[in-house]
DNA sequence: TAAATACATGCAAATATTATTATATTTTAA
DNA sequence: TTAAAATATAATAATATTTGCATGTATTTA
């Protein structure tokens, strides 16, 4: 399995907005660079950096067009990711009655803020 | 459906080794500070700014017994992302042929690194 | 072959995150 | 009522991330 850290790695390349949209975006085909350029509305090299990273970390990849560089998905675990963050939950999980150790204590706890 | 910055935001919250580990022993039931404090093997103070984090941001929540606070998982999302990470992928995804819009360009392309 | 297009790189400034240390709060037990 | 246990908070220091900007390179077109 893959190690925690790598995990952790992994969440934290995908974890910025510029990225998800690029990642989305790239679910929906072949990219290049002005086409995030336009979708972003992010400079050209901020979109360059992004992409990047992306790709040192092996999530993208491209090809080579002439002058355009065509970005595309490389790392199959990207779109099951954007889907679930898609999903709607309606309900947040059950809070447990009691400490199942101890059998006491109350919820919701005394909070100071 | 929740938005770009949102979804950005949350999976920051959630990149972080000693967050995933809080986040997955959380799985398995409720725990106190100090249970944590064990299995994570980072100072006290450390342990209870993660918790922190992940409470002010909705994705836990804990209750009082005594002098324990017992934290458990809120946000139905996390078991979800957990069991993605913990997913095998053997392959990459394939590389489109051409550029779907010229229908050139070469695979893989020419890297300087 | 000069100009234009498409993209990348390097670096510095601004900002954010993380760990650490010290201290405070709350609760139970003696 | 005092001490200790469990946890939180605050301040700070160390790092990492993010962006902007200037510049650089490759490719195509005129």
């Amino acid at each position: 399995m893959i190690p925690l850290e790598k995990r952790a790695e992994l969440l934290k390349i995908i974890a910025h907005p510029a990225r998800i949209k690029i990642l989305e975006d790239l679910t929906q085909g072949v990219k290049c660079v002005s086409d995030f350029e336009d979708s972003l509305d992010i400079s050209q090299p901020n979109v360059s950096q992004h992409l990047t990273l992306l790709r040192t970390n092996g999530i993208i990849d491209f090809f080579v067009d002439g002058r355009l560089k065509c970005y595309f998905l490389k790392e199959p675990f990207i779109p099951d990711l954007l889907d679930l963050l898609k999903k709607e939950y309606d309900d947040d999980m059950p809070a447990p009655a009691c400490c199942p150790v101890t059998k006491k204590g109350t919820y919701p706890g005394e909070r100071r803020r």
